[in-house]
DNA sequence: ATGCCGGGTGGAACCCGA
């Protein structure tokens, strides 16, 4: 089963292009992020016409994620938000189950806060999600099922991970601690499939709208799908699909999809 | 380039993103 994460930057302004990407790609579950909509805005009838299952925690203006799937989540599985602050009121995290074949399969779509300007506390609030995560991602992973924490995770985890390193110095994705604490969620036992089944160089998600970063293929390596050793173990091919980025009004993240054979 | 582009809100100019 094909499993997908796409920052789409604005769902509805990015309608025509999801809809033309779920019909030639199939996948069935697709994890949502930056829907940029409330629940009641999102445009749910072009998706359900392509016989998907639509879960989403949306949010006015920004953030929102969504959970896109053939077969309809697990009764009862969904849940909203991320543990570990009640007083959080961003919408960036939801997850759910499904049973296939008679293995459960975990899947959360999830946008971690970008984190700048530095010495903010929009920076302190992009640890501080982090740390929640990891404390949810080591409470998951005892359940022993296949888990999938996959999303726009704003971090760029190495070096070849981004064409110019030396300008992301600076930059809350490139922070020595934003690594560390996606090192430490590696450490727990998740495999990053990207770079678990690619050699390759210059393999990126994202290109700015800016400055021709995608003529240049100035790209950075941000969106991420970290599998838990149930998962990984069934993973099969990986592919990103770069180019939608050459679409009509594309957005600037391209999805990641992952074969997971169950 | 301390936002060059682009989506969103709200109805101009400003917020936000990476």
């Amino acid at each position: 089963m094909l499993i997908a994460t796409w920052n789409i930057n604005g769902v509805r302004a990015r309608i025509d292009a999801l809809t033309a990407w779920l019909t030639e790609r199939s996948p069935d579950i697709v994890c949502l992020q930056e829907i940029k909509s409330l629940d009641d805005g999102f445009p749910r009838q072009a998706v359900e016409a392509l016989g998907y299952h639509v879960e989403t925690h949306g949010q006015k203006g920004f953030n929102g994620v969504a959970l896109l799937s053939k077969v309809a989540p697990d009764n009862g599985s969904v849940s909203r938000g991320l543990p570990g602050d009640e007083s959080d009121e961003q919408s960036r995290f939801i997850e759910a189950c499904w049973t296939v074949n008679g293995q459960r399969v975990r899947v959360a779509s999830l946008y971690l806060p970008n984190g700048n300007p530095l010495g903010t506390e929009k920076f302190t609030y992009k640890l501080s999600w982090m740390q929640r995560l990891e404390a949810h991602a080591i409470a998951r992973l005892s359940d022993e099922d296949a888990l999938i924490l996959a999303g726009d995770y704003n971090v760029i985890p190495e070096p070849e991970d981004c064409r110019n390193p030396a300008a992301w110095l600076g930059d809350a994705l490139y922070q020595p601690e934003s690594r560390a604490a996606y090192r430490r969620l590696l450490n727990l036992g998740l495999l990053d499939a990207v770079r678990a089944t690619t050699a390759a160089g210059e393999v990126y998600t994202f290109w700015d709208y800016q400055a021709g970063a995608w003529q240049k293929n100035n790209g950075i390596r941000i969106d991420h799908l970290l599998l838990s050793p149930e998962a990984a173990s069934r993973l099969g091919s990986v592919g990103i699909d770069k180019h939608v980025r050459g679409w009509e009004k594309p957005s600037d993240h391209v999805p990641v999809v992952i074969d997971l054979m169950l």
